[in-house]
DNA sequence: GTATTGTCACCAGCTCGCTT
DNA sequence: AAGCGAGCTGGTGACAATAC
């Protein structure tokens, strides 16, 4: 069997190197030795995404000139991602050590190459810096607060009723579409579980907390500096653009910050409320609608992907269901 | 007084059918 | 065939009325 050529790179150096290697353990073995890893509890990834490199049959299907990352013992990577990087770095003011290298790294990468990206990436970093972002009160950062109602004195509190006002919204469009059901028993049947759905969402506080950088990090959908990225459109994994906002930076980043959408994957109108009304009608005897299944269809991050406007695709969300497995529980 | 709630006007993108 | 616009979909924020 012949050898395949890769390129290989260390995590913290963006240098690569060319290296051949016949199978697995070749590949470890002349890794390790050009780029000065030990072998002991040494792992190797894709660049792209970070999956691990750890059989013979992954070595194998690997295309030739693969990049790939030789990670130390200890050490993670995931994924090639400029976003995350920058996220890192804005997120670790408190620690110089680790602050220095990965602006080094990241500077090392724009320097090196200048592809689109690393232009973004540099553009990002950039615009990250003079700004307001820890300011949190009206007095920090009155600007921040122009053209909005008296009564909010926090920015989180301003972000918090946002994200309410979101989840609001469909929860009046599915009130206004139970409303205008000709057939009575699925109206009955749904009146109910609006009313299963009422106090679940107020004690859910409205989902307030997907914006509100104060919250809890399992419930926030930025980081604790009020950081959002995109989840990319409703059929990828993740934005291929790495789109980043940080609306509690400034008044105009507040304002973009508005033209970014919760996306429903599996669609509210077209797919989820007519599907609400099939499993009505066709209730069977003994059971009752699983409102909790269609609950986190409409309000939760288990279906709302937030996504920046040009990931918001509007054009039919085709193959994303409704699972008719959970439409029902007994009684 | 603030919090909750519904209403309203608004924007962008897709599809379809009509006109040119 | 291309262009236009209505009417649908996906969303948004402002604001006034009501509840607490």
């Amino acid at each position: 069997m012949g050898s395949k050529p890769f390129k290989i790179r260390a995590a913290n150096d963006t240098q690569k190197y060319g290296v051949a290697a016949q199978d697995l353990n070749d590949l470890i073995a002349k890794g390790c030795k050009v780029l000065k890893v030990p072998i002991k509890g040494c792992k190797i990834c894709l660049q792209q995404d970070g999956t691990l490199i750890n059989s013979r049959e992954f070595f194998q299907a690997l295309p030739p000139l693969s990049v790939l990352v030789f990670l130390r013992k200890g050490e993670k990577w995931t994924g090639d991602d400029f976003g995350k990087m920058i996220l890192s770095l804005l997120e670790a003011p408190e620690d110089p050590v680790r602050k220095q290298q990965l602006t080094e790294s990241l500077e090392g990468m724009i320097a090196k190459e200048s592809s689109p990206e690393r232009v973004h990436a540099l553009n990002l970093y950039l615009q990250s810096l003079p700004d307001n972002i820890d300011a949190e009160t009206r007095e920090e950062d009155p600007d921040w607060f122009e053209g909005l109602e008296k009564r909010y004195k926090t920015k989180s509190q301003v972000m918090a009723c946002s994200a309410q006002g979101r989840i609001r919204g469909y929860y009046s469009k599915t009130k206004e579409y139970v409303s205008n059901l000709e057939d009575p028993v699925a109206k009955i049947i749904l009146k109910r579980v609006l009313e299963n759905f009422r106090p679940c969402l107020k004690n859910n506080g409205y989902h307030g907390d997907y914006f509100r950088r104060t919250a809890k990090p399992k419930k926030r959908l930025c980081t604790q500096a009020g950081w959002f990225v995109c989840h990319g459109p409703y059929n990828t994994k993740t934005c291929q653009d790495k789109h980043m906002i940080n609306p509690y930076s400034s008044r105009q980043k507040r304002a973009v910050f508005s033209t970014w959408n919760l996306d429903h994957r599996v669609e509210k109108s077209r797919t989820i409320l007519p599907s609400m009304q099939q499993a009505a009608v066709s209730c069977p005897k003994g059971k009752q609608l699983n409102w909790e299944y269609f609950y986190e269809l409409l309000f939760t991050t288990d279906n709302l992907k937030l996504v920046e406007i040009s990931c918001h695709k509007k054009e039919a969300h085709k193959g994303y269901e409704c699972d008719e497995k959970k439409y029902y529980t007994s009684k």
